[in-house]
DNA sequence: TGCTAGCTGTGAAACGCATAACAGCGTTCG
DNA sequence: CGAACGCTGTTATGCGTTTCACAGCTAGCA
């Protein structure tokens, strides 16, 4: 009955990396275009790894998933650098993302989507409330949920954040499911249900917070302690 | 130079305790007052594992930690076992809770812990627009970033949120140090530098959604695969 | 009342990931 | 011109977490 739980190694291109190489390889580009932003033309792996809060030898073993070599002398070149964990991440073409739920959170969601990240986009929003739909919101059409499955299926959307009250996302997410999505990024307090071939990321604000508050109360680092039995 | 990675055992209560673990039982304990609120009285370990997505063993292995044992026959009182949990994770009294932000974000945050929640409480908001400091929002007074020292001692705050812009982020963050906070929950998409006795988390929905469209991608559980040389 | 079934709690193995250690190489300075 | 230095790419080691496997127990039933 409880299903096994499958492995988190995912293929990738040729090579079949971890979630956690491929998080810390997003956080690395980014990283990489700041530095090419404020005129870096290159960087030791140590320099890297610092501003990305990882070891050195954990940033250069992530980067044996990329197909780059740095130069012992100079380091890695950024803008090349940046362009290899590029073309090793990115989508072939612009991606194209829908958003449901227009609340507090929706609307926090399109700001931060504003401008940047040109290769991910949203493209369509829904909701259910009749105030907030049939309109455009920061320049996207919004649709009531009920016609997700037919503008998602034109749209060839295939990947969607929930932002609905918890209540809800359940039966939002099954609703996307039928239309098509391949993976998805929930907001709501609720663990999904979904089919094993659908990848799901839960974002829990209440849980994250509880465990920053339970960390609060204890000195953080330590180490040594008197081992009691 | 570069600072060798802490261990991420802490110590908790008297036996120390993952990260991770500390997730899990946080999860179990919202799952478990739902099931208390739908009027289960039981719950035995493959029913509770399988709504928080985690194998039975890892479910028992978890409770290790909290003192409180089941019933062969009945298995887990929900109640009961809810209290334990909670007298495990919970503090001795109300937590205090900063928000730094009151754009859009901001509000969502303020509207998720409405009601709920009672054990954390966002006491203040700071913000650097005076449109929206030196007033109510959501019963709960906002201040200038400038007088979040004061305001912090005086309240006894020691956990912050921020929920500003990249660019300020890591000013607010020293500003809240200073200030005495004991850890952190960061929306921008900036790595905080910070001294080591302050614990930080990182929701960074930027990296989050990326790695969810790169998943996107690719048919979720390969398992077997011809293994190319 | 003795036996079976099914669950819990926990010691032991297995797995995956991060860390440490090493080989290769280009530059630089004696 | 040679040798030492410092960085990269890669292989081995160690550690923490998860999974496996089993002992113990309690209710139910013949």
């Amino acid at each position: 009955m409880t299903r096994k739980r499958i492995s988190k190694q995912l293929r990738a291109g040729r090579r079949t990396v971890s979630e956690l190489v491929v998080v810390r390889l997003i956080l690395y580009r980014r990283i990489l275009r700041d530095l090419a932003f404020s005129g870096t033309r290159y960087v030791f792996s140590h320099q890297l790894a610092a501003l990305a809060d990882v070891t050195p030898e954990q940033l250069r073993r992530d980067l044996m998933n990329v197909r780059y070599e740095g130069s012992p002398t100079r380091g890695y070149e950024v803008v090349v650098l940046e362009e290899c964990i590029g073309a090793f991440l990115d989508p072939p073409s612009t991606q194209a993302v829908a958003l449901v739920g227009v609340g507090n959170l929706g609307r926090a969601l399109f700001a931060y989507f504003l401008g940047r990240r040109p290769l991910l986009q949203i493209v369509a929003a829904f909701d259910i409330d009749p105030a907030k739909v049939d309109r455009m919101i920061n320049g996207c059409p919004s649709y009531h949920i009920s016609e997700a499955r037919t503008v998602m299926r034109e749209r060839g959307i295939n990947v969607a954040m929930i932002a609905v009250p918890a209540a809800a996302a359940q039966s939002v997410a099954d609703t996307l499911v039928e239309a098509g999505v391949r993976s998805l990024l929930n907001f709501a307090d609720v663990r999904l249900r979904l089919p094993p071939d659908v990848y799901v990321e839960h974002i829990d604000i209440g849980v994250t917070l509880e465990k920053v508050a339970f960390f609060a109360r204890r000195p953080a680092g330590v180490e040594r302690e008197a081992g009691s039995p």
